[in-house]
RNA sequence: GGUCCUAUAGCUCAACUGGAUAGAGCAGCUGCCUUCUAAGCAGCAGGUUUCAGGUUCGAGUCCUGAUGGGAUCACCA
């Protein structure tokens, strides 16, 4: 903000003139005073103590003065300690609310030219999406929105795993059990319809590794295992995987149907393109609720060939190496990481192939200058050798790349098991939270002469809230609880809280009858109102720093605050009844702060009600 | 076992990246609707910031070690 690099400067200033010292203007902090003084800004002044030699208290009035006399948005000044609080001038606050109130710009930076792609929610076409995918795909779409306010150009991608045996299992058990089952003629959800039967296959599946457990060969199997303390149940746990690729018939039909897929067998194919178009029109649906769009998708069957040619380049620049067997592989044990492979003995490629492959093609199509890839943290160790990677072939982008790694959803119960059914469906989450804003909305609203329409649209607006906000406001590197109980509630520290505090807003807006005098003319602001000036004044630096973050949580956790406040300054003083100095004041700070909440909301792709 | 992440009130989360007396919400207990929406406001209670050392004017924050929890260490994606 300008005025705390203006104080920084006279900081700086004031050491050189009266001390002969040079300092970094960054390394003094300046920032809000607490509200146990007195006083708006405060200036830190231990680091210059040693450098000066003298006492805090004494370089604290020193500057205190030096800062008085040039920069006149400063009134007065104390000290306490180390701490020089500053006391700004009314009319510096007056004249800040005048200037923005009506500036479209403010907590927005200028355009930078520079162009970042951010990749996120990245689902797989046999399986709805789920809690986990919620929580990608909100920090993905409103870190994108934050790029997009401090000047980035943005395009937003989502890759999806549409090949694979994942969905060949979803096939193969649709082909055996489906009996035709359409969407059109089950009345179901197409990305729900391909779920179950992805659920199929695994019940199946267990019966039949189940049955086989039973048998000489897996008993025989069992004598000969190494480590004897090891249970029979644990045992066969362990290898269900190995008898999925070795001894299972379905495991081996699922895989047929796969190698039927890379050969492009039209049957196979025609089969895969409907049912991913059913998980499509699922996604779709849900995409639409969330309220999130992508400019571009990147589908795997697309682009799993990619990243051959370039391993086989990166060879031939010694990047890369050849073992004897003819797979070619990355040394990274000079910096700490192990060796990787890139591709098999057989010329086929791996995850890791593929994602350097699309890295460089997106390069190619977009030049990008920054690469955001919003993944779980379990992915870590992939992205820190795939961005090593990138740097060795001396990509041009390669210092852009970012992992926006977020910790995983636990539910109070525990991990979400998808094996276990305790996995949270992405619809049905967005169907309780709107159905419980209802519920309360319809005892608690004030929602008198509106119709059946829209009501239902300020339901959908409280309940989306409530869920957006439950998981926005938690810092995405760590893990979450999500407790279904409490991110249903709209009292404290929700989205519907912040939302109410806009339409208290809106409601004296709707009974203001004429028009207001100039603000200015206000004298004796109350400690309510500057709180809430104060806060106003910080919120481009809020916006500024979730970007350089990548973190939505400080604008969240932001707008509580303001909203707390507005309450506050709401209860403690009347607006429309008051005298017309006040009232001018008051209700223009009142329009300041609803455009101050609605931006920051739809930062976090929350939307306001007018009523509710 | 190696590497990385993490530990703050009964529960869920904050703490301006080293600053003042560690703050909110939920749950519990008290008050406040004939004044602009009570989805609100005010108050009470709740803490040796997992433990042991260290660095300095100053540590929840940085360093070392221990302990608990998690992730990862596939020619799976």
């Amino acid at each position: 903000m300008q005025l705390f690099d203006k104080i920084r400067t006279e900081i700086v200033n004031a050491t050189k003139r009266q001390f002969g010292s040079s300092i970094e203007p960054g390394s003094i902090p300046v920032g809000p005073t607490k509200k146990e003084f007195e006083g708006d800004m405060t200036v830190v002044i231990f680091p210059l103590v040693k450098l000066l030699r003298k006492s805090p208290v004494e370089i604290g009035h020193l500057f205190g003065e030096h800062l008085q006399k040039h920069v006149a948005a400063i009134e007065s000044f104390n000290v306490v300690q180390g701490f020089i609080n500053l006391t700004l001038t009314e009319t510096f606050w007056k004249q800040f609310l005048k200037d923005n109130v009506h500036n479209d710009q403010f907590g927005r930076a200028p355009k930078n030219g520079e162009k970042v792609m951010i990749e996120f929610s990245s689902p797989n076409t046999n399986k709805p999406l789920h809690l986990g995918h919620i929580r990608n795909i909100l920090l993905g779409w409103s870190c994108s929105k934050i790029l997009e306010c401090v000047g980035y150009e943005v395009v937003k991608v989502q890759v999806i795993n549409d090949r694979g045996i994942a969905i060949c299992k979803s096939m193969l058990a649709w082909q055996r059990y489906g009996n035709g089952e359409t969407p059109e003629s089950s009345g179901k959800k197409g990305d729900h319809l391909v779920g179950e039967y992805y659920v199929k296959f695994e019940k199946v599946f267990v019966e039949e590794y189940e049955a086989w457990q039973k048998g000489e060969a897996a008993g025989a199997l069992f004598d000969e295992r190494k480590d004897k303390s090891q249970s029979r149940d644990d045992f066969f746990k362990a290898y269900k995987n190995k008898y999925f690729n070795e001894y299972s018939a379905l495991g081996e039909a699922a895989r047929e149907m796969l190698i039927k897929w890379e050969n492009n067998d039209e049957e196979v194919k025609s089969l895969w393109s409907t049912m991913n178009g059913w998980v499509y029109s699922g996604f779709d649906a849900t995409y639409d609720r969330l309220g999130v769009n992508f400019d571009k998708l990147y589908y795997e069957s697309d682009t799993w060939k990619l990243g051959k040619d370039e391993v086989l380049e990166g060879v031939r620049k010694n990047v890369f190496f050849k073992k004897e067997d003819g797979s070619i592989w990355v040394d990274l044990s000079t910096l700490g990481m192990d060796e990787k492979i890139l591709l098999r003995a057989d010329g086929t490629s791996v995850y890791m192939t593929q994602d350097i492959g699309t890295a460089m093609s997106r390069y190619r199509d977009y030049g990008i200058d920054h690469m955001v890839y919003v993944v779980a943290d379990e992915q870590n160790y992939h992205f820190k050798v795939l961005f090593q990677i990138l740097e060795l072939l001396e990509e041009p982008y390669a210092e852009g790349l970012y992992h926006l790694a977020y910790g995983m959803v636990d539910l109070p119960s525990g991990k979400m098991k998808s094996r276990e059914g305790t996995v949270v469906d992405a619809d049905d989450l967005i169907d309780d939270v709107i159905a419980e804003a209802k519920k309360v909305a319809s005892e608690r609203g004030d929602l008198e002469g509106l119709t059946e329409a829209e009501k239902d649209e300020i339901f959908r607006r409280i309940g989306m809230a409530a869920l957006k906000y439950f998981i926005l406001k938690v810092n995405p590197q760590k893990r979450m609880t999500f407790d279904p109980e409490a991110s249903v509630d709209m009292q404290g520290t929700t989205g519907p809280y912040i939302q109410n505090a806009y339409v208290r807003i809106r409601s004296i807006g709707r009974k203001l009858e004429g028009a207001i005098g100039d603000p200015a003319d206000y004298e004796g602001i109350a400690d309510s109102e500057k709180t809430l000036l104060l806060q106003l004044f910080l919120y481009p630096e809020v916006v500024k720093k979730a970007a350089a973050d990548y973190d939505p949580s400080g604008i969240a956790n932001y707008l509580y605050d303001l909203a707390k406040n507005y309450h506050r300054f709401y209860h403690d003083l009347p607006i429309l009844n008051a005298d017309d100095g006040a009232k001018s004041f008051r209700i223009t700070l009142n329009q300041l702060v609803a455009n101050v909440l609605t931006h920051g909301m739809d930062l976090l792709g929350i939307e306001m009600p007018d009523r509710m």
